[in-house]
RNA sequence: UGGGCAGUAGUUCAAUGGCAGAACACCGGUUUUUGGUACCGGGGGUUGUAGGUUCGAAUCCUACCUGCCCAGCCA
């Protein structure tokens, strides 16, 4: 990926500062061979490739293959050719989950030896049963001490093929209370008396993503490992297992949001849907999300590169317009597809002042104006000409700039066109033009329109398919009676279209842009003996369409279930439960509200031993009540999040030295954070820590004065726009002076020089 | 509902306690032998809500609201 800010490349760029891996940034695509990719795995692979590129690592290509069951050789091939589309190569670094068996089942046989892992012969049902719920703790399995002899003699038994599927599982043993359903005695193992497309009827025994994803990961010495927003809860399983098994450093799992886009569908099973019931052609029909059906569609892969990175890398949810892609699109090809000339819907056109059979062929630019490029082709201009049905009106909407009964309107490259005549059959329909052409800067009218045009005689009959969204609906999985139910019927539009000559001969796989029209590729189902296939990537951006049509009417919004309605305990019942239960609680509350505190401050402090604990030490030393708070409630519990308050070096005397120095203006505020966070990492008392740093502020009027001097002597025009009544540029001018001061300038003083200086 | 995660312009993302920005989309204009491209300009924001900490909060703390994920022997 290119320079853009995101939290992953910020990791990887943090753990190289800090040398956590050595300098070593690896990463891994690792897809399951089960199904074709589609753009959402676009997105992964610009990531995992692109980030390793970026930081001068390396990525690997790595078969999930962990599960018979659908998966194929067919898919790893097709895969390995989609990421070589876009441009990767992993080189040396082909890997298979499945080559690790061997290594997974030894690690098995280590965690059962442990006593961290244990056969189980609870039924599917029964696991189901005894995991709870997400509110219930579950229960433990009556195999969870299984002697441990026993267990590894099962899983031997199990490899072998000596039980039936179902009849045994290995599981870990975690927590069958914990919050984290996965972490509730996790599946290991599972028996398949399947077919692998590698390992062939070598096992009955295949692992479990949760324990082979991490272990793989750290066999291949991955240092950072991205997927979707799904694992998230999954990643306390990722470190359980590979901290059981490897020592630091061990790799780790981040989340992204995963992609999704307007008006298309990218989950497997539906786009299996649409193949099986015959909605597309296949996984290849251009109008496929899938990276086959784009580059069948003839999406350049640059393109889509280029569209993941302008998407960028979150963990919000989001849907992206697919406006975006058809811009990458559009930018790629502007200036790579030479221009052609072909009509979709053909009106026959005489031009009266050409002989019947005579013709010339003209030169045509391949590149317009703005594009540097040379080249150029034959185009046939002959007396039978077709343009397109939609250039000519008999009754013009205002600002029509095309053909018109007597109008004039320049053909590309050949002249202007003078309509003279229009043709009409027994209803009534136009069925053709006729009129003079004449060389430019001929006598007449200026003419304000361009059209393209072709030779009905000289050009070459042509197949053409126009393609659009498969959808209707921005979101088509939020239709009540599923995505099938918004189908777009016109998503696939074929035309008998009349193209130059010079782009019939194209092979397969050219790309062009047939002017005003969009961008083509030749299909590679073209063939000498018929017609040629066009395929239309994307139309040209078109802003009279928008004009003459009004907007389409919003799309109905989406039914959504009504809420469900939210049973919480109080805050105050959850009290009063504690309460009950550790009655000494009641005394400290009193105490803290006595001491003036807030009722949810003292909530807070009075409930936490340790805090509690503190804050009474804090004032004891005398320090006042309401700061203690402050400090604890706003900046202590930021740290504590993370980290358990006994593992900081935090004492009450600590802290009331700290409010001590800011309340005798010793330090300012914003020092005083600075300390605190050194205080909470041992480095010393707060006076030591102001000390040594030389942390006391600057109050001398003289130099806040010169600092505040030169901030509002650079910045004259912010200045200005102050004065006029920019008010939220006082932040900026105070940031400024803080900044020259290197925080230490005492901020209230900077404020009154301020108002001195920029009161003008 | 127990746990986890996320809310910044119409959309996707930046802003790492100090001027709320970019791209796409939309609307104008200039250029143009493509109603394309390029260039210039414009509208758009109570940073989910309410409190708190701070000289100063999109950013730190709290509560609430909304959405997503987890109860496969799928990945």
């Amino acid at each position: 990926m290119s320079e853009s800010s995101n939290f992953l490349a910020e990791q990887i760029q943090a753990d190289l500062e800090q040398g956590t891996y050595g300098g070593r940034v690896v990463t891994r695509f690792p897809p399951e061979p089960n199904g074709f990719l589609h753009i959402g795995h676009a997105k992964a692979i610009v990531v995992d490739f692109g980030l390793a590129q970026r930081f001068g690592g390396r990525c690997h290509l790595r078969f999930d293959d962990t599960n018979p069951v659908g998966e194929d050789t067919l898919y790893v091939e097709s895969i390995q050719r989609d990421v070589r589309w876009l441009g990767y190569e992993w080189g040396e670094h082909l890997y298979y989950a499945s080559d690790y068996f061997p290594k997974l089942f030894a690690f098995a046989e280590r965690l059962i030896r442990e006593g961290r892992a244990y056969v189980c012969s609870l039924s599917l049902d029964q696991i189901r049963e005894t995991r709870g719920t997400v509110t219930e703790p579950g229960t433990p399995s009556p195999d969870r001490d299984r002697p441990v002899q026993d267990s590894l003699r099962l899983l031997r038994e199990m490899r072998e093929g000596k039980h039936a599927e179902g009849a045994y599982t290995v599981r870990a043993k975690i927590d069958m209370a914990h919050p984290n359903m996965k972490m509730r005695d996790p599946l290991m193992y599972r028996i398949r008396h399947a077919h692998h497309h590698r390992t062939g009827d070598s096992w009955h025994i295949y692992p479990m993503y949760d324990f082979a994803h991490g272990l793989s990961d750290a066999i291949e010495g991955i240092t950072h490992s991205f997927c979707t927003l799904e694992f998230e809860n999954n990643r306390a399983l990722y470190d359980w297992f590979v901290e059981a098994i490897f020592e630091p450093p061990v790799p780790h799992q981040y989340e992204m949001a995963r992609l999704n886009l307007s008006y298309v569908v990218l989950s497997k099973r539906k786009l299996i849907t649409l193949v099986r019931e015959g909605h597309v052609w296949g996984w290849d029909d251009p109008r496929m999300p899938t990276l086959a059906g784009l580059r069948r569609r003839g999406v350049p892969p640059e393109a889509v590169v280029a569209f993941v990175e302008q998407v960028g890398v979150s963990r919000a949810d989001s849907l992206v317009d697919v406006a975006l892609l058809d811009h990458t699109v559009r930018d790629y090809l502007n200036t790579r597809a030479p221009r052609r000339m072909g009509v979709l819907d053909p009106l026959p056109v005489t031009l009266t002042n050409i002989p019947e059979g005579e013709g010339r062929r003209i030169e045509l630019d391949e590149w317009p104006h703005d594009i540097p490029r040379q080249g150029s082709r034959a185009v046939p201009l002959t007396r039978h000409l077709v343009i397109e049905r939609e250039d000519f009106a008999v009754d013009p909407p205002k600002g029509f700039k095309r053909l018109t009964p007597g109008g004039r309107v320049r053909l590309r490259g050949a002249g202007l066109f003078t309509c003279e005549e229009v043709l009409t059959d027994q209803a009534g329909q136009i069925t053709g033009l006729r009129g003079r052409l004449d060389p430019e800067g001929a006598p007449g009218p200026k003419v304000a329109g361009t059209i393209h045009w072709s030779s009905a005689t000289a050009g070459v009959e042509a197949r053409v398919l126009l393609v659009d969204r498969l959808f209707t609906l921005e979101r088509p999985d939020d239709h009540p009676d599923g995505a099938l139910a918004v189908l777009n019927p016109d998503s696939l539009v074929e035309r008998r279209a009349v193209i130059e000559p010079a782009l019939a001969q194209a092979p397969a796989g050219t790309r062009v842009q047939l002017e005003r029209l969009g961008y083509f590729i030749v299909d590679e189902a073209a063939q000498s003996d018929q017609p040629p296939t066009l395929i239309r990537i994307v139309p040209l951006k078109d802003s009279w369409a928008a004009k003459a049509s009004p907007a389409e009417p919003a799309p109905p919004p989406a039914k959504k279930d009504p809420g469900r309605k939210r049973v919480r305990k109080s805050a105050s019942e959850a009290l009063q439960e504690l309460i009950e239960v550790r009655p000494e609680i009641a005394d400290r509350l009193d105490r803290l509200e006595a001491d003036g505190l807030s009722e949810e401050d003292a909530a807070v402090i009075g409930t936490d031993d340790g805090l509690f604990e503190l804050y009474a030490q804090a004032v004891a030393q005398g320090a006042d009540q309401v700061a203690v708070v402050n400090w604890i409630v706003n900046d202590l519990r930021a740290v504590t999040k993370e980290r358990p308050l006994e593992t900081l070096s935090l004492t009450g005397a600590a802290l009331a030295e700290l409010i001590a120095l800011v309340t005798q203006g010793e330090i300012t505020t914003a020092v005083a954070r600075k300390v605190f966070a050194r205080v909470i990492e041992g480095e010393g008392s707060p006076i030591q820590i102001v000390d040594r740093q030389g942390l006391r502020p600057i109050r001398d009027p003289a130099r806040i004065e010169a600092w505040a001097a030169e901030v509002v002597q650079a910045n004259p025009d912010k200045v200005q726009a102050y004065r006029q009544g920019r008010t939220n540029l006082r932040g900026f001018f105070v940031g400024q002076v803080m900044r020259a001061s290197r925080g230490k300038a005492d901020p209230a003083m900077v404020n009154r020089v301020l108002d001195r200086l920029l009161a003008g």
